[in-house]
DNA sequence: TCTGGCTCTTGATCCAGGTCAAATCGCGCC
DNA sequence: GGCGCGATTTGACCTGGATCAAGAGCCAGA
């Protein structure tokens, strides 16, 4: 029943339809027959906040495309200390391709909906499927290149900079508009405090102190903690460093 | 010329006999005649420290292998402040797939000798060849690791704990046994001071200090600035976080 | 509406690592 | 060997962000 639809939709399975990551995600170098036997496997799931989708060393048995909300990825020292080192969003891939155990933690930061696939079950296609490869080789480098932005954010700039440079990162993912195109922008933040310190390298508390500076400055508005309005962007990337 | 020896030698380009990368590294997925193909338009050069090979924003039009020596990938704010975001061994591939412009720059740290083709040459074997395309995936997964490895250390890791962080990063790629395997080892720092504290997002000061603490607590001996034994590296270890 | 338990903010104080300023070292060159 | 110069170390001091400690805001459930 799942198929119901095909003669209507070039046989795309009706779970594939209106999915983004068959779109922009890897599912786009599939082609229906592929996309058939891998939804016979797949199966669509809901998580809430705080539910951890990968332990760190744990044995990885399927991967997964983020459909809707934001997945971080956490590694974390034996004291506690943690730093988040990557959010994903919908449609990016989750898994670690060639490895069986992950080297980080991944855990819904929001509401998160997945489609889970066996691990074996890609790896299959992409033995078949260049294509396939090709894709997860273009989500790997846009994430290195992410990563490595991230790191001299981590390395060298002040904690004003790194909060305001956060601030970019979520605008720009909620409206991916070109850097100088709409002044103003409003979204809720899908982290914590604790969540935004972990990716920044602070604490909550300079965090909390870097929020307060920028309203006070006029550079953003806040309401209910989460919900953050950035009155001219200019003013938010002057603030960033670059 | 450079076919000389075809015959002997399955019809190798006498430039890649040799060669790390066909073993370890990207070539590694190329056939013999891939190799003469690629040969005829690729040729080695040798780098003096400090030479920049790829600069930020700019336009790439080869890409390389390093067949000896270590790249710095960096990054810089506009006031000058610099990280940075990977170290790149032989037989490591440098580039950017499906990117016209570099994000970073590429810089030789250490002598350096690499082996260049033209962009073009390698893109055209890219869709002949998936084998080439789960290479360059294996590599970029690899590299991604290291970033995310890497923001940990600068995100949560105190100062001590980044040297020897760094210590115990060149030492295991100096001497790639199990992380138990020899106790004692000695090797050249590839990299000065001023590198050394772009690497870990601190000054050179703070890691010159961390130096004499190392060899003050006799973790470490120093000769010549450059020249590295650790006698057990467990005690290194120990200092390193995790 | 009140209450308990969060998350977040704010304030006071501390200290790891930055900054500024001299030595000192290592090394190529005359 | 002596000189010059960049790289490194060392010392004295300062400061940005951490730490410790209260408050204040924001629900959810009774």
């Amino acid at each position: 029943m799942n198929l119901r639809q095909d003669v209507h939709n070039a046989g795309i399975p009706v779970l594939c339809q209106a999915c983004e990551a068959r779109h922009r995600g890897v599912c786009g170098a599939l082609d229906s027959d592929q996309l058939v036997a891998l939804a016979k496997s797949s199966s669509k799931q809901t998580i809430q906040p705080g539910a951890e989708l990968v332990g760190d060393m744990e044995t990885v048995d399927h991967y997964s495309n983020v459909l809707a909300g934001v997945v971080k990825l956490t590694k974390t020292l034996s004291d506690g200390r943690q730093q988040i080192v990557g959010l994903q969003f919908a449609p990016d891939f989750l898994g670690r391709p060639f490895k069986s155990e992950s080297a980080v933690n991944a855990e819904a930061a929001t509401n998160v909906s997945l489609c889970s696939f066996p691990k074996a079950a890609i790896e299959r296609m992409m033995k078949q499927s260049p294509e396939l490869e090709n894709r997860l080789l273009r989500q790997t480098l846009k994430e290195l290149d992410e990563a490595r932005d991230w790191m001299l954010t981590l390395g060298r700039k002040t904690a004003a900079e790194k909060v305001a440079s956060f601030l970019l990162l979520i605008a720009n993912h909620i409206d991916p508009t070109l850097d100088d195109g709409e002044e103003t922008v409003t979204f809720d933040l899908p982290l914590t405090r604790t969540d935004i310190a972990d990716f920044l390298g602070l604490t909550i508390e300079t965090v909390s102190r870097q929020f307060t500076k920028l309203r006070a400055d006029g550079v953003i508005s806040i309401e209910n903690n989460r919900h953050i309005t950035v009155a001219r962007r200019e003013r938010l990337e002057a603030r960033a460093g670059h």
